[in-house]
DNA sequence: ATAGATATGATATATTGTAACCTTATGATT
DNA sequence: AATCATAAGGTTACAATATATCATATCTAT
């Protein structure tokens, strides 16, 4: 979880890359894409729900929140996590220049999450498999079940 | 989908693997499986529901169904899909010797999978790539959103 | 036969997600 | 500023997926 002020300047950047593009990043937009940064773990949409009803006073339906959700990611803000049907703030939004395939692990224990890019020659590798038994690779984002350091120093 | 007769000599082997961990492949979760292997796409619990009913006039509840596939997950017959949401025979039923890593390729237009394994590399490199971060691999499982062939040769 | 374990049933409910339709807010143009 | 078009959000209803809990049946071993 990034500190408030880091927060802060990552939702002003979100919001100039929205501006880019045409898009506009509204105030509960940014509530929901805040409610994720603030937040360790992968998030459900109803766990936002509840976020900005605590936090921001908005009693905002489960309906937007999802639809606020299907916006962040078409502006590569945010994931969503199939593993757990749940959602994570992109931990690269400081870095648009290239949006690389995101690689997922998430701790089976504690939900927490660890984004980083899957590595150019794996891609390569995914895809020649692929490709092989005639199939073409749409999107290859990776969701891994794993245990997190601070899970694997504590006694089960 | 496995021709009938290949499908009873696949039921008969998973019969033996099961006695063989002293597990009970009880009728009832035998046409679960069975369910699975007719079928060229992944299916959701309630899809087995109804493929029960239908075709063998047995009335399991949903509940019994989770349990089921639950069952047959943990002798490695059948696998789930997150990204689907949904659930396929394992396609090495008869390859009991060495349980390899499956990645499935979802079709993401007509729900056909096609499993595969990772190959031994790949798992290297994942594993290397995950404990860089300090987690522990615990499951590399891949499911990669694709099209098949048949979806590819189609118009939209 | 009986006891214990395993499997299944019944019922209720939680969680996640979508569809359809309507209202309100926003920005562009006049 | 008034109008209009579009985007954003709200409302309602419901579908689909999944789990919790307690009861009953069935198998297995003694």
């Amino acid at each position: 979880m990034p500190h408030t002020v880091e927060i802060e300047s990552l939702l002003d950047e979100a919001d100039q890359q929205c501006k880019k593009r045409g898009a506009r990043l509204t105030t509960k937009r940014k509530q929901v894409l805040a409610g994720l940064l603030h937040s360790d773990i992968a998030l459900s949409a109803y766990d936002l729900v509840d976020y900005c009803r605590e936090e921001h006073g908005q009693a905002i339906p489960a309906m937007s929140v999802y639809r606020m959700l299907d916006f962040l990611q078409s502006q590569y803000l945010v994931h969503k996590l199939s593993l757990a049907n749940k959602y994570v703030a992109c931990a690269h939004i400081k870095c648009d220049h290239d949006h690389e395939v995101p690689q997922f692990l998430i701790c089976g224990r504690c939900q927490r999450v660890e984004e980083i890019n899957v590595p150019k020659a794996m891609i390569k590798a995914l895809k020649r498999g692929v490709e092989e038994v005639g199939f073409e690779l749409v999107s290859p984002q990776l969701e891994i079940n794993c245990l997190c350091n601070d899970c694997l120093s504590k006694p089960a």
